[in-house]
DNA sequence: TAAATCTTGACAAATTTAGTCGGGATTATA
DNA sequence: TATAATCCCGACTAAATTTGTCAAGATTTA
């Protein structure tokens, strides 16, 4: 389990261009990397994934940049963290649950559990509520307790 | 934030020390590693840290080696994580949120809030929850629904 | 045409993780 | 007392990952 600057960079990035996108203009890395602080040429690699993952689309040229494909409330942080890093899957195994010789290890269902929770908390969180500074509503999280247990 | 090989070693081994615990007797690291199969000398430098941490005691010589300090029940897996590799923190500024140019940054307070669920979630899991397979009690988790809004 | 952008692939530096090694100190047992 | 099994410690190394950089190209607006 890893959440890197790559992923950070990610979140922090999209939340500036969900702020500053008026309509559907587009915003340029230059602009984000200056207003966040963060490497120009690490944003475009950072934006390649984003776009491979449908999560923003971009046009060249003077005037190009990026967007958002769909409205920061349809875009959840665990997709923004997976596009960048891949899975935080916090098992030795993978999931696959051969950790110990060919069958589970000790932990492996401590880990696992550990999965759900991480996941089940970036799932539900949109980046219009990072935004927001909205916490999910006190009835999705008794909806979700009911379901896991 | 990570949970890297050194943090499920640690915990895996202490499942390990946990079952094969009979009495007061001490286990050897050998015994450990075989078993699990891990390295010995990678063992003794984590163990160095579990008992710094007063996790584990030791005991040399021969029919030496190593015992909880505490009944599996009152050692949580937060604690033996965070002896063999730091504070699992997400944030970027280790808390301080000074993350961006002195301030917070857009996505502090969700790496925070993150904090706040993983750390909650091993906390509240002992040892010998994991062992037993056991899930925090439902009224453990309303309480902390409460508490935590 | 010029300038600003994205696009791509390869590379490099820095950091962290994972693991080793050699020597010590302590202690049960023969 | 000698031996062997253990813990103890610091420093070191190797591998992997993260964090970038760079150069060249493609596209588009003005």
């Amino acid at each position: 389990m890893r959440l890197t600057t790559k992923g950070k960079y990610a979140v922090t990035a999209l939340l500036d261009l969900s702020l500053h996108q008026s309509g559907k203009e587009f915003t340029s890395l230059s602009k984000i990397a200056t207003r966040q602080d963060m490497p120009i040429s690490y944003l475009e690699q950072l934006f390649r994934n984003l776009r491979k993952a449908g999560i923003v689309e971009a046009a060249r040229g003077p005037t190009g940049g990026y967007r958002l494909s769909r409205h920061s409330s349809e875009i959840n942080v665990s997709e923004v963290v997976a596009s960048v890093e891949g899975s935080m899957d916090a098992t030795q195994c993978g999931g696959t649950a051969d950790c110990h010789a060919g069958t589970r290890c000790l932990a492996h269902d401590l880990w696992s559990e550990l999965n759900s929770q991480v996941d089940n908390f970036l799932i539900n969180k949109s980046l219009e509520d990072v935004i927001a500074n909205k916490r999910p509503s006190l009835d999705r999280k008794l909806k979700d307790l009911i379901v896991t247990g």
